[in-house]
DNA sequence: GCTGGAAATGGTAGCGGTATCATAACGGCT
DNA sequence: AGCCGTTATGATACCGCTACCATTTCCAGC
């Protein structure tokens, strides 16, 4: 039976036949690997090109336990939008992967859920935690976190706060240009579904939204704007309460997608058509948005990106953390972008052109 | 600094102390462990009681690195059902865990990405694959698979195989549970709404629809069928054209969420109430089902129970393949749950009572 | 009681990396 | 040239566990 042969392929390339591939000690592969500094830059490129060669890939399993530091990371998540969800766990497991990571994936329902979670962590000596909204955006799941001593991530919106990291896209910026496009389109009387207002980022959108207006000339007005709570069913409420005004919108600009979803459900119930009379556009691109017919024009977040960069994140944290270093929280800003699809067109007429 | 100290929760407990503790060699604890035979009873007991008291909990790196058997296994998906996929991934990571082994995620699109996405897999070389529908419907797949040598396993819905597992729901018995539940409710016409025709599990689900019908004495009309492709837009078109006849159907089955919702809409845009004017249910319960409003009745399967227990078969298949002993696939079968939402109810009467 | 073979247990040597410290090579300076 | 403080590299010892083989224990059978 081939017995250390049956992974990989069939040969095993470790640290070792790189090094001695180069003429190096594996210790030498070791640094280029871990980026580390003092490998003369020669060394290093020649190390390189031997992985390359051969097709190295290091072992998590002895990594791990070599170094000590298989973290374990929680993921905490509380709304079930799952479809944000699952971007958000592939960007986690490919990072996790590389960086060889124990992942633990807890849901928390209910405020009170969120001690017995808390708690669960504690006990199961949990290394670092990732924060997806609306926990991200949580004061008091930060400051629990924070009185643990557990560092933690918040990915895809949160408050800049001076001691935890985070990842996330301008919201503001994104709910800016996404308001402009809908002026470009020729849009003059464009409505607004907020979102949650206890959610930080829900502020940041509605205040983009303003901005946009006014930077065109446009005044905001209150009778445009709706309050929602990021579910199907608020938007769709939101948006029959706006649609059935007189001089109705010819634009409806939802805060996420589950509500632009629901925006477009209310408008065909009193006969419009999407976009012909009225345009709905959502945000997040989650997988709703080219679920529903016709398929949302939405701001995508790179769910997956920011979500594999914060974990990232949060494991130099911990690392610099352990090694007794101060660390200076980081804030990172992805880009986002428009994706059009079939919801929008100019006011009046098709978009199917 | 605390260095050896970092890791859970405070102190490392590792196969040496149990075995202290105990007074036998670590050799011991470790067949304890993995359950192997040729340990004395009381031994075990002793060595159980050990771990208990403890609260020892192996280390997967030092097991995988020792043991050389870390596989790596790969999940394929193609269908962006993030809903779905979502569910599935929370089952496998967690199982992968428990297991210690490498989780790969591959998504691939369209018919020649299958190729692209297997070379990757043998370069990578990984040692199973997990695949989900529609992906475990597919006999290329299988075959191609099967020339590689791979082991594979299918969760939720597969064409049973002599040589690959299944995890699934009976998903005949599923139809003919929920068709006879609106059969109970008082509905007579009951419209249906295909899936993709290609896919094993749309007929099954169409067939115990039929059944059901039959079963009860009504009599299955063509005029009430209607073909989708397990898209919201296509359950949008079949609902309309089923909803548009003279003599209506009271209630609508569709033969997955996504398509209900549609279902739903095209109700809405018809100026019809879900459910008082016409009952409509879905199949997966796939975050869908609970987006949108009125919420859907629908059957829910246990995806990520389904997803944990289809890689822990697949681990143990190559575990024996790796023994040389020969491996009897097998298949599972769960119990799927008929969850009842807002958008069904007796024909005629609204739901909210 | 002694023997032999199976069952139970222990000792040793790694798995593939990295921490740590020792050593060698490299300039910059007097 | 000689000295010294860096910077680059190497040797060694594990990390926690298991494979493999050696050893001990046990008990049946003579």
């Amino acid at each position: 039976m081939a017995r250390k042969v049956s992974r990989r392929g069939g040969n095993i390339v470790t640290i070792h036949d790189v090094a001695r591939h180069v003429g190096v000690s594996p210790m030498t592969v070791s640094r280029v690997i871990n980026g580390e500094k003092n490998v003369r830059e020669e060394t290093r490129k020649k190390v390189a090109e031997a992985i390359e060669a051969l097709n190295y890939s290091p072992n998590m399993a002895a990594r791990s336990l070599a170094s000590q530091d298989s973290s374990r990371i929680a993921l905490i998540y509380s709304n079930p939008s799952m479809s944000f969800l699952s971007e958000l766990l592939l960007g986690i497991l490919h990072q996790s992967s590389q960086s060889g990571c124990q992942l633990i994936i807890e849901s928390c329902e209910g405020p009170e859920g969120v001690a017995d979670v808390l708690d669960k962590l504690k006990s199961l000596g949990v290394d670092g935690v990732v924060l997806p909204p609306p926990l991200s955006d949580s004061t008091r799941v930060a400051k629990a976190l924070r009185e643990m001593g557990l560092p933690f991530v918040g990915v895809a919106t949160s408050r800049p706060s001076p001691d935890a990291a985070s990842v996330s896209i301008d919201d503001f910026k994104a709910a800016f240009a996404m308001t402009q496009r809908l002026i470009a389109l020729g849009h003059r009387r464009i409505g607004f579904i907020k979102g949650n207002p206890n959610s930080y980022y829900s502020q940041l959108r509605h205040e983009g939204y303003i901005a946009a207006l006014t930077k065109a000339g446009l005044t905001p007005e209150d009778k445009l704007i709706g309050q929602g709570y990021f579910t199907y069913r608020s938007g769709f409420d939101a948006a029959e309460s706006l649609l059935m005004r007189d001089e109705r919108p010819t634009a409806l600009f939802a805060s996420n997608d589950d509500m632009a979803a629901g925006a477009v459900a209310s408008a065909h119930r009193l006969g419009l058509d999407v976009p012909r009379d009225v345009t709905i556009v959502g945000f997040d691109d989650t997988s709703m948005a080219s679920s529903v017919w016709p398929e949302l024009t939405t701001v995508r977040q790179p769910i997956s990106d920011m979500a594999s960069l914060g974990l990232k994140m949060l494991l130099e944290q911990i690392r610099t953390r352990r090694s007794g270093q101060p660390y200076a929280p980081v804030h990172e800003i992805r880009d986002f972008a428009i994706i059009e699809r079939q919801s929008s067109s100019a006011p009046g007429e098709d978009a199917t052109d």
